[in-house]
DNA sequence: TCTGGGGTCCTAGGACCC
DNA sequence: TCTGGGGTCCTAGGACCC
């Protein structure tokens, strides 16, 4: 975890990828180049969506999360190809590459877009420079046109990539929210929504400046806690920081799919779950991670979507286990009726190397003595909350009773 | 004719403890 | 016997983003 301190005085860029997924396969045969062109999933399968489209395609009217076939009537001659993330990854990674080399201070948020922080590296030259070298660079090495937002802040910068697409560079100085920013109708803030845009409208504030000036008190009251962060933002006042250890931290990873078809058949229910665990437990092996909680959802023929959840007394990280739990939470809470999709997700979770750490406590003040362990302790509990030691606590439950009693007498201790 | 799949964060009620 | 207040954990659902 970073403390960089919020300072004064931050020069931060965001950096996106324009139509990226679209602009990946045109890099990639550049036949497409000037073409329509929609990345979209599988049609016969109900997953004809669109994804991405090139700008070609969205002259047309094609937009994201279209149906393929409204796309098609649109632009009769567009293009569609399936994705391929292999590649998609790939230049992510190369793209990202780039900006580690003006700065360590990268978080990227998606595959194709990131924040960074180029406060204090004049070395490079002034920040519209930095910016236009590296959307240079991008686009002379990797034939990918991006987009970049210059601002004090993160959301600010976030504001100012979005006012010029594609391969725009935006200055967002706090001097210019007035101008720039507030004229926007409030659903073009980021972190407003429909339901938050509704809500907003409601109470006659249709732009960001309206929400700028607005009532502090409404908005609380309407909004709760996100009512004051919205106006914050829309104020220009954003402290986070861009931490490029974010992007460790993930707290769960999942898998859902939509059938072919809507089911009750058993069979295609639990095949699927194998599925779906196989994938989970794959991309948790990737990331070296376990976890503690499981999750699972369910579709339903009407739309209607339920989560159901197991917080479990030990990590866990295998198909078996994901499995196992999946299966116990989906036969509990199934009411029977067709499903159209299905959802396994492994929650509260964190790096083996992370979990490791806490397992071998005991380990540790057998080599380094009580004071070093409860230093280490402390660090812990102040890190993942003292319940971390009650994980223990249930994992031996049966043998080394020694271990419970240490524990009690280090809590005693800790609260003291 | 019903928008996929991957996430994060917040809220709110009940259980439980002090 | 009923009376508070404060805090955390667990679970379910909602909003939002790409």
């Amino acid at each position: 975890m970073s403390q960089w301190y919020p300072k004064k005085g931050r020069v931060i860029f965001h950096v996106d990828m324009n139509s990226f997924y679209a602009s990946v396969e045109m890099a990639f045969d550049p036949k497409l180049k000037g073409k329509p062109l929609a990345i979209a999933g599988n049609p016969e399968e109900r997953k004809g969506i669109v994804v991405t489209s090139s700008y070609e395609a969205r002259a047309k009217g094609v937009k994201t999360t279209m149906q393929l076939w409204q796309a098609r009537k649109l632009c009769p001659e567009l293009i569609v190809l399936r994705p391929n993330f292999d590649r998609y990854r790939t230049a992510s990674k190369e793209m990202f590459q780039m900006l580690a080399e003006i700065t360590p201070y990268v978080q990227p948020v998606s595959i194709d877009e990131g924040y960074i922080d180029v406060t204090g590296t004049e070395q490079h030259g002034s920040p519209i420079e930095i910016a236009q070298n590296l959307q240079q660079k991008i686009s002379s090495e990797l034939d990918l046109p991006c987009s970049i937002g210059i601002a004090p802040n993160k959301f600010l910068a976030k504001m100012a990539s979005d006012m010029k697409k594609p391969m725009g560079i935006t200055i967002l100085r706090k001097r210019d929210i007035s101008d720039k920013l507030w004229p926007l109708p409030i659903e073009e803030m980021y972190g407003v929504g429909e339901k938050t845009a509704e809500k907003l409208r409601a109470v006659d504030i249709n732009t960001i400046r309206d929400l700028a000036n607005g009532d502090a008190y409404q908005l609380k009251r309407i909004l709760g806690i996100n009512g004051e962060r919205l106006q914050n933002r829309a104020n220009g006042i954003d402290v986070r920081p861009v931490d490029p250890d974010a992007v460790h931290e993930f707290k769960s990873i999942g898998s859902s799919q939509t059938l072919a078809e809507d089911t009750t058949d058993e069979t295609a229910i639990r095949k699927l779950m194998h599925q779906l665990a196989d994938n989970v437990e794959r991309r948790m092996k990737r990331k070296q991670a376990a976890g503690q909680s499981v999750q699972i959802m369910i579709r339903y023929h009407d739309h209607k979507t339920i989560t159901r959840s197991k917080k479990l007394p030990h990590f866990i990280e295998n198909k078996d286990d994901i499995l196992h739990f999946s299966n116990e939470l989906f036969q509990k809470h199934w009411n029977l009726e067709p499903i159209r999709l299905l959802g396994i997700t492994v929650q509260d979770v964190d790096e083996k190397k992370n979990l490791a750490k806490q397992l071998d406590l005991f380990t540790y003040e057998k080599e380094a003595g009580k004071e070093k362990l409860y230093e280490a302790m402390d660090e812990l509990s102040q890190k993942y909350g003292n319940n971390i030691f009650k994980q223990l606590h249930n994992d031996d439950k049966d043998e080394e009773k020694p271990r419970t009693s240490f524990q009690k007498d280090f809590l005693d201790d800790f609260k003291k």
